[in-house]
DNA sequence: TAGGCCATCTGGTCCT
DNA sequence: AGGACCAGATGGCCTA
């Protein structure tokens, strides 16, 4: 049973990367490894058959630079799911673009946000009082690489940032919700910086 | 020049 | 068996 998200072919069905164009068959290398020129190995082998030795290193040869492509493009993939994520990510037309890792960071902490404004909205809508508080944010320590900042400041459960002011709306579309110094103040606060 | 980020290659492992 | 996924290695580019 895969989930949404399963990956394996959603990706492509999402992102279409047309990888025979970019993925310059075969050799793009950028900053590609020399060929791991195994001496000793060629050295070694070579007793008696040479001529099945060959074609099999042939189609293993084959086989790895069809693996490299399919690498090659599945990255792509990966890197298209990333650049439409930034899309939607409330961004500063002239900052520069966010890097990979803070891409992540950002979508998980502006979701958590969100999701938090929502939940304080219901709240108040059904019982017209005061804005209950934050929850705490989910710490990104627990997926391992991220958030050394959150738990840090301590600041993200008691003061209510300025992004609460804002009425849920799409997540879409943020810019359109939010003042300039308050998406400044999500954002920093989204990107763990507080 | 060091450090960060990135693209690519590669071999291993898991899954279908 | 072949493809997807993953992590390590490598080298290029850019910026402080």
């Amino acid at each position: 049973m895969d989930s949404v998200f399963s990956d394996t072919d959603t990706s492509c069905d999402l992102f279409p990367h047309t990888d025979d164009e970019d993925s310059v068959r075969g050799s793009s290398m950028r900053g590609a490894s020399p060929p791991p020129d195994q001496p000793q190995q060629q050295k070694k082998r070579r007793r008696g058959r040479g001529r099945s030795d060959v074609s099999a290193q042939v189609v293993k040869k084959s086989r790895r630079l069809k693996a490299n492509d399919r690498e090659r493009n599945r990255m792509h993939n990966l890197n298209d799911a990333l650049d439409a994520l930034r899309g939607v990510l409330p961004a500063f037309p002239d900052e520069t673009k966010l890097t990979k890792i803070e891409t992540l960071r950002f979508a998980h902490n502006y979701i958590w946000a969100l999701s938090e404004t929502i939940r304080i909205a219901d709240l108040q809508a059904g019982r017209g009082g005061e804005p209950p508080p934050l929850r705490p944010a989910p710490s990104p320590a627990s997926d391992g690489s991220a958030g050394r900042c959150w738990s840090s400041g301590g600041s993200s459960s008691s003061s209510s940032p300025a992004y609460c002011a804002s009425s849920p709306g799409s997540p879409a579309a943020p810019d359109d919700l939010l003042p300039r110094d308050a998406l400044f103040g999500f954002r920093s606060f989204a990107m763990g910086i507080y």
